[in-house]
DNA sequence: CCAGTATTCTCGCTTTTATTGGAATAAGGA
DNA sequence: TCCTTATTCCAATAAAAGCGAGAATACTGG
């Protein structure tokens, strides 16, 4: 083998890795199983996709090296490979969001225009303080599984169906912070319009579990 | 446009640049940017690609975000779109050297099977005193017009093909510590072969330029 | 060992991407 | 203004990827 092919050999590996990243689909099924693992039919139902597409994309993840599988009773769950695939992805949406200007409009567009009213945000730096000092409550509203499979401490798991339930027990009249999966999860931005609709005082966590994560801070599980 | 259009476009815009990441010989053209600018008829020779060929793929990089160009002259020039690229690339090969099995195949074929061996290595956090105390001579094997754009404060210029040249008029028995491009380079590699067949006392510098830049250590830069 | 079922494979079909050679474009210098 | 030259556009071909529906597989659980 030549030097040039064995160059060559060694970027079509890298590149394998590239075109894992290179489809809108597979992007969003990264971005589900960063919230933890799932089976196949699961992920098909939240990206919206037919069963055997998902399990496709999932092959090609595969390939890729960004997924693993385990086989848990008659399902198989698929999960990242590691952090750093969630670090890779979290990089590429940045690097994204620096470059593409698409990518500010569609999130806009997706988000609302309040993604950049700032003076509705939270920063990481201070937040696990002002739970412990009982300031803030904090919700987290994505779907109970992931809430379960870990979440901020202190958070109080309030899935976004249940968002109504949960205010007409509320009692107390303490700021709420709420999060989701991250910078670009829509549940928070929802959250938070009915919150503030109805009278709160909400602000919504900058960026949301993944970036929380990746940023080595601390991580509650309740039990598998 | 429905939630669900408003976020498949939003992951449409992360796959343009996942799309950029997704051939071979684009991360090569990637590689030779991240060392510095260089027009399309440099890139094409050192990418071993058509004239036409290396176009279309720069098209495709910079609609996917990941590179910028300036005019100088008559040349195009291009060059990575920021210091984020570089960190998303090296990240990249980081990511697919820890789960994809072929990459390390890939690399130890075409860089050597002295990869693994860490005693020909130097690591980063000594190498700038030690070079100031005169204890190592420091060699940058790139070629010249990469050393001009930015090398390590106190190394020698020697491309690989001077690398007889320089050793003929060394006097100094002192070791030397090679460096080049990045972790997949094969230059240091060579020149460290070289220079241990003649006798000498000489490591490469564990990664190279690349990665050095991305530790925020210092870069020197002759004038342009 | 058998039945049940989650997942993957196969197969067409359509759409997208890679590559190459030739023509066109756009900017600089005379 | 015209000429030169680096680069891009265009057209055509070949290769690869996305998708959905049905068939096949592989594993579990009894």
């Amino acid at each position: 083998m030549s030097r040039r092919e064995a160059k060559t050999a060694l970027y079509e590996e890298f590149a394998r890795m590239g075109k894992g990243l290179a489809s809108p689909k597979r992007l969003e099924l990264l971005d589900l199983l960063a919230q933890g693992e799932r089976s196949v039919e699961v992920l098909a139902a939240e990206a919206g996709l037919a069963l055997t597409s998902t399990s496709m994309h999932l092959q090609a993840l595969k390939d890729a090296g960004l997924v693993a599988t385990r086989r848990q009773g008659t399902f198989i769950r698929y999960r990242l490979a590691g952090d750093d695939v969630a670090a890779l992805f979290a990089m590429l949406r940045q690097v994204a969001a620096n470059h593409l200007a698409g990518t500010d409009r569609a999130a806009a567009h997706y988000l609302g225009e309040d993604r950049y009213d700032l003076s509705k945000t939270v920063e990481r730096s201070e937040l696990l303080k002002r739970v412990r000092a009982g300031e803030v409550v904090l919700l987290d509203v994505r779907p109970t599984l992931e809430y379960k499979a870990g979440h901020i401490p202190g958070a109080v798991s309030v899935p976004l169906e249940e968002l109504e339930k949960f205010l007409a027990n509320l009692i107390e009249d303490k700021e709420l912070v709420v999060y989701c999966r991250g910078a670009y999860c829509v549940l928070a931005y929802d959250a938070v319009r009915t919150l503030s609709a109805s009278g709160h005082r909400a602000r919504r966590l900058r960026e949301g579990m993944l970036e929380w994560r990746l940023a080595g801070l601390p991580v509650e599980s309740s039990a598998a």
